[in-house]
Parts: C-alpha cells; structure tokens; sequence
DNA sequence: CATTTGCTACGAACTAATTCGTAGGTAGAT
DNA sequence: ATCTACCTACGAATTAGTTCGTAGCAAATG
C-alpha cells in the first residue's frame, strides 16, 4: 500500500473534499476562507500539488477542473493513527485510547458508542 | 498552558530521554544511530535547538551538557492526541479510537485494559 | 469590439526543518 | 609540549511546505 503522508494544509482541503465528494478549487477556498484569510491562488497551488502527488484526482468540465479525493478518508486517518502509535506511543494502541479518552472530554454517548465497539471486537 | 509541538525529529529525541530520564547528546545519538545513519552534529544542532524552545533542560557538568525534558511525556502526547482529533477526526474523540482499535492489532490484554479504563470513567 | 471576470499555470519569495562541515576549546595520552 | 579525542557553537546548504503575484486564456458583459 502506498504511503500516504498529508501535510496539515493538504488535510484541510481533504476534509472539505470528502465531505462534499467532489469540489472545484473555488468551493474549497470559500470554505478554507472562513477559518483562515489565504488567496484564491494558494490554494489552487495547493490542490494542483496535490494532483501531481497523486492525492487528488481531477476532471475538466469547461473551463474549470472538479477534484476528488484519491484515498479515503478512512483510510488515510488509519495511516496518520498508525504512525502516531508508533512513533508517540511506542505501539501500544491502548495508551493511545487512553490518552484520547482521558484528555478531552468525550460524551457519554461517544463512550456508550466505544464499549459498544469493544463488545463487537 | 504552553502549546508543544514538537517535529518528528524532536519527538524521537524526546522519546530517548523520557526513557533515559537524562542523556548527553552522545548518548542520545548512539540510540538514534541505530534507528537510522545520522551525524553526530545533527543530533547536537537539534538538541540545542530544544534547548533554545525550552523543550529541553540542561546542566553543564564538565565539558559536558546533560539534557532533561522540559516536559513530560503525558502533557506531549496528550497535546499530540487533541491536535489529531481536532485535524484529523473532526473533534470526535471516539472515531479517533475506533479507528486505532480497528486498525491495528490490539491484543487481547490491551482491550481488557482499556474496558477496564472505560468502566473507571 | 473592448472590458471585465474567472479560471489555470507557473515562478519566486519566504519560512521551517534537517543535515553537516568547520572552528575552537579543553583534557588526557604520548 | 604535541597530538588525539571529544566536546560545544555556529554558519551554511538543502529540502519541503506555504504563500502569492503575474501572465495568459476564454467566456460573459457592456
């Protein structure tokens, strides 16, 4: 399997990617907008060197290009999780549960969701 | 609270003086050497820039500098942790571990652990 | 037809992280 | 005293990521 290593602001355009399913780079930027000033251009930038990495997919249609995300976005978190385990917590998965749960303050219905989950395994 | 940040290289150096309690960059070099060839003035540049960010302590004895963590290994990951579920899981600590359950090999004892942990919430 | 608008492409500046060579100092061995 | 070994400090090259200005093209607008 390919390694996929996103940056924090390829991340961002992910995340709107995924939630929209496919996106031009004008309804990217107006959403990247809002949580942080940057010009139109940057984030072309962005995309365009996320295409030639292979992370986005893109389609002409007119004048304009509508990108998709090339890998998942389950399977891109599984990656950054895995790393993350391995190189903060020495590979121990359960430290890193723990840390999650303990640090921020997670609902009960998320821990409802999690023992549910446990049961399943 | 400080907010910590520290690049993948600074993290396994980390990693070895959490584990040390205290080294000098000799020692600190010597464990990394084995992970992956590097120059004895790389490990020693980057440690003084750990100093200088204050991720680092240290006390000249002889010649010498020994080297403490400014900070302990729980606040770190902790901060690691919140910042990937901000990024990465849209602030939803559950899918967070979900995603580290279901993907990795947890062994059984490490399940138990964290059923337990779930039940002291 | 000229202007404005909105798009892509691309070069260049800037910042941060990484890597290493070189210089200079001090202690211990020859 | 000289040489070797080991230390710190620091400058500089390299690489990667980010940001934006400018140019060029084509369609819509006046």
């Amino acid at each position: 399997m390919k390694n996929i290593k996103p940056t924090e602001s390829e991340l961002e355009i992910l995340n709107v990617i995924w939630e929209k399913g496919a996106a031009t780079v004008r309804e990217v930027h107006e959403v990247l907008e809002k949580q942080k000033p940057s010009g139109y251009t940057t984030t072309l930038k962005l995309m365009q060197i996320m295409f030639e990495k292979d992370l986005l997919l893109r389609e002409a249609s007119g004048k304009t290009h509508i990108y998709r995300a090339a890998i998942g976005k389950e399977a891109v978190q599984g990656q950054i999780v895995q790393r993350m385990i391995d190189n903060v917590f020495s590979g121990s998965a359960a430290q890193l549960v723990m840390q999650a749960l303990g640090n921020s303050s997670t609902s009960a219905e998320e821990l409802d969701e999690i023992r549910k989950y446990l049961k399943s395994l």
